[in-house]
DNA sequence: GGTAATGATGATAATTATTATCAATAGGAA
DNA sequence: TTCCTATTGATAATAATTATCATCATTACC
């Protein structure tokens, strides 16, 4: 039997001896449906729809849970908003960004990925993850 | 004869109107002198050193001109803070950051460089800078 | 099922980084 | 020197996130 994502996330929050909530529910849900590379904000209002009571600090603490649990990652790009997106079940990638209207274009590159693997062993550096970004204009706005 | 950043810095303050201060003088001087990779805020409490009266406002909008001027370049790593690099005279590179010391590893691969360039291009997008960050463990700390 | 222990929540305040405002100052063209 | 206005520094404002804490709700235990 396959894992799902809820699975996962209810395994890590027992495992850590954290308490299934309404809220949590109610985030992992909306998170799964959301479209990726969104900010808090953007998610926050999303989720008050359905519950107008939820608290904003209620949501950052559980998009940070849902990194620890291997199901999102936070993505920083330039403005310093903090976004996420669902990793689960999504293979690595990296993105191009573009300049003028903001889109993310999810790329990857195998032949760049082992380069990086070899640049930092040439360092003596044991390489954890990365972030390749590359910044320009995309089709409709070069 | 050779530009130096000063002269680069003086040429684009002509160019766009903009006052020679006792304050961009200072700001330019330690700006050449500082390491790397360093935060607002520690380059601003070299410069009250020097200078008690200097403001962090005038700090934030010179180091920001410095990159407008093609000195300077922000890098904006994990905690948001922002931290600034000379550029002129630097020949590109990437960053190896360590997880652990915080510790910045200048790398430079031609490789990456090229095949970067092929994978916007295979997207339809028209790059204009990037950044590439791996973040790990250096020699000392792994 | 009932209940006590304690983790989670949401309102609010605090913190951190940066940017805007504005009166006073000073660069520099004429 | 005069005058215009860019610049400065103090301060307030903004923005994003995190800490605090009284109250609530989940869960282990009887
Ligand atoms: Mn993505
Ligand atoms: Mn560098
Ligand atoms: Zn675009
Ligand atoms: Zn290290």
């Amino acid at each position: 039997m396959i894992k799902t994502a809820k699975d996962i996330f209810s395994e890590f929050l027992t495992r850590k001896g954290l308490r299934q909530t309404k809220q949590r529910e109610q985030i992992l849900d909306e998170f799964l449906a959301a479209k990726a590379h969104f900010t808090i904000d953007e998610f926050y209002n999303i989720l008050k729809k359905r519950d107008q009571s939820i608290g904003s600090a209620t949501v950052h603490r559980n998009l940070r849970l849902l990194c620890e649990a291997g199901l999102a990652e936070e993505i920083k790009i330039g403005s310093g908003k903090a976004r996420f997106e669902l990793t689960f079940g999504q293979p690595h990638h990296d993105h191009l960004i573009c300049l003028k209207c903001g889109r993310f274009i999810e790329v990857f590159d195998n032949q760049i990925e082992i380069l990086q693997g070899k640049l930092a062993e040439a360092n003596d550096f044991l390489p954890q993850k990365h972030k390749l970004e590359i910044y320009g204009y995309c089709r409709q706005c070069r």
